[in-house]
DNA sequence: TCTGTTATGAAATAACATAACACTTAGTCA
DNA sequence: TGACTAAGTGTTATGTTATTTCATAACAGA
């Protein structure tokens, strides 16, 4: 997680364990197969590392904490890792904040997140871009993908 | 400008030169004036640099186009000069190329941008997020900032 | 088994951005 | 006018994020 606030402490946390983690990461697994892609070992334990998280995690966070013994991983290990995640729509790069998460909506999809500048939690929605997308059109762009990313404050954050 | 492709030639380019880019640095001065804001000259030159150029720009270019006689920036004078301008609503960032565009639309605004990845232009427009606010307010969420970056081809290099 | 393809390991470095501090300048007010 | 203050700049150093490159390993299919 980045930065937490003090609000931190009572926001319900995102981060996966035990069985549930298990289960995330043998859904990953099946998916895979079904594409004919390969969750090698180090993807695998990338995808682990975003679903155990607590919020958003740098690719520098996710290096560090790479190796079970506290060794860390080479900086291109996770970056392949982040890519293929992403690539396979297991993951998602928030770009405003250099950080990762591991996406939250089953089935193909197109992200959007709103991200609370306090407690540093990014939650994923699903966005309708029919404005956007009219504009585009107007401008003869076809559109391959969209970011978007709404900073604010959480409904735990904007309480007192 | 990033990276241009083979269409770049034909692509009407948008960097402002002599009378133009005279009148729209005036245009500036002026605003910073009824703001009370200082135009001053790290601040002028990243501006001129910004206005000048075909297409987004990276920080480390303008660092290194900086100086008049070849002589390069520090990266802290450019990087403050781009807060000033950005917090001015005279350039913009866009996120998912760590570069900078000035501002093409006039008032205070929000800005969203259609990117080629072909020919690195970066069209902006003003969009509308009438369903995605609806989204964030359904969660709660209160918005200050949006960043919308929509990649794709833009008409000149969609045609063959 | 051979071969083409995909993925990983490792070192180095490139690219992007900020911290910290000393110094200067512009405004302002006694 | 001179002292004060706030904002801005110059400079050094460093922190952070990401990629290039080359070598090696694992796997799938002929």
């Amino acid at each position: 997680m980045i930065s937490p606030c003090h609000h931190a402490e009572s926001v319900e946390h995102a981060g996966l364990a035990g069985a549930a983690l298990r289960q995330a990461i043998g859904a990953a697994e099946t998916h895979c197969l079904e594409r004919q892609q390969r969750l090698t070992a180090p993807r695998r334990r990338v995808l682990e590392l975003l679903l155990a998280a607590d919020g958003p995690q740098k690719a520098y966070d996710l290096i560090a904490a790479f190796g079970a013994d506290g060794e860390p991983a080479k900086p291109p290990t996770v970056y392949r890792a982040l890519e293929f995640l992403e690539r396979l729509g297991f993951a998602h790069r928030i770009e405003s904040l250099n950080a990762y998460v591991p996406c939250r909506i089953q089935g193909g999809h197109k992200a959007a997140f709103l991200i609370c500048d306090c407690c540093g939690a990014a939650a994923e929605f699903e966005p309708d871009f029919g404005p956007q997308m009219a504009s585009a059109a107007a401008a003869g762009y076809v559109v391959r993908s969209v970011t978007l990313e709404a900073r604010g404050l959480c409904a735990e954050c904007r309480a007192p």
